[in-house]
DNA sequence: CAGATATGACAAC
DNA sequence: TTGTCCTATCTGG
């Protein structure tokens, strides 16, 4: 489940379990086990989440950077940890709380400059205070790549995934193939208002939510959404099925090496547009 | 129980 | 664009 709204709620759980103490660390798998030693004993300080990328700040300037990529998980709990089951990379402790870290795509140690550099190679962030939509923007208009990769591009926008980006283009009209250059300045402004309303409400309640409340199964008499993923989207791993405004079959396709879904009568091509006014001359 | 699948990212063609 | 990483979970036989 790691879009960036997952990091976040991450990141203010570990601060509140082991902010200000001193923690122990550990690799059960052994993969971290280096890593682990060092970190040892070391008290936390802060922790903050940076796009989907996860660090515990401790003393003496070193830094925990875990980045969940597509299956890693945290798990956690009170008093004593359990026995290890499966790949555990690592596994912190204090005696009140354990947290065990499972399948990341990295948990590494950082320098504060090796810190610096993972943030200046991060685009806007929705979900901080310190993001710069503008210049997101600038790099958008002049791109003639495809929307879809550039909001998922985290160069450009940071902490955005497939359903963030698939049902913010849904919702500004927009097909994911649309290049970058076409998007309007009030487009632009749509999808980056979408973004810091949705990923903002998804910190709060834990899952992913993108529908307008006339929309919802209970405004509209439709059943709900019942696969595991929760929250109720427009378009998002719903190919072959009816559009909630139109009616119209949701369609799946590859793109930049991730499945797109748009609805092709809510979502239209900024080339049909043009080719109709074309046709009526 | 094998095989497919998953909200991601990167290196190598 | 393609292949690879990595783990848990869900699917079908």
């Amino acid at each position: 489940m790691p879009e960036g709204h997952t990091i976040y709620r991450l990141a203010a759980r570990h601060q509140a379990m082991f902010a200000g103490e001193k923690v122990l660390a550990s690799s059960p798998q052994g993969r971290f086990a280096e890593g682990a030693a060092l970190l040892s004993g070391a008290v936390l300080d802060r922790t903050e989440a940076y796009g989907k990328h996860l660090l515990h700040h401790y003393d003496g300037g070193q830094a925990l950077h875990v980045h969940l990529g597509l299956y890693g998980k945290f798990a956690d709990g009170d008093g004593e940890p359990p026995a290890p089951v499966g790949q555990v990379r690592l596994r912190l402790t204090t005696d009140l709380h354990w947290l065990d870290l499972r399948g990341p795509t990295a948990c590494e140690l950082l320098s504060p400059p090796e810190v610096e550099a993972l943030q200046a190679r991060l685009g806007a962030d929705p979900l901080r205070a310190d993001a710069d939509p503008d210049e997101a923007y600038a790099r958008i208009r002049r791109s003639p790549t495809p929307l879809f990769a550039l909001l998922l591009d985290q160069s450009v926008v940071a902490g955005t995934g497939l359903i963030f980006v698939t049902e913010t283009l849904f919702r500004a009209g927009l097909r994911p193939t649309t290049p970058g250059r076409e998007l309007s300045p009030e487009g632009w402004r749509k999808i980056w208002a979408d973004l810091v309303e949705l990923m903002g409400t998804a910190v709060r309640t834990g899952q992913i939510d993108t529908v307008y409340d006339r929309h919802l199964p209970e405004a509209m008499g439709r059943s709900p959404r019942v696969d595991r993923h929760g929250g109720e989207v427009y378009v998002y791993r719903r190919a072959a099925q009816p559009c909630h405004v139109c009616g119209t079959e949701i369609l799946r396709a590859d793109l930049a090496g991730r499945n797109s879904y748009w609805c092709p009568t809510c979502q239209p091509t900024p080339r049909t547009r043009s080719g109709l006014k074309r046709k009526k001359r």
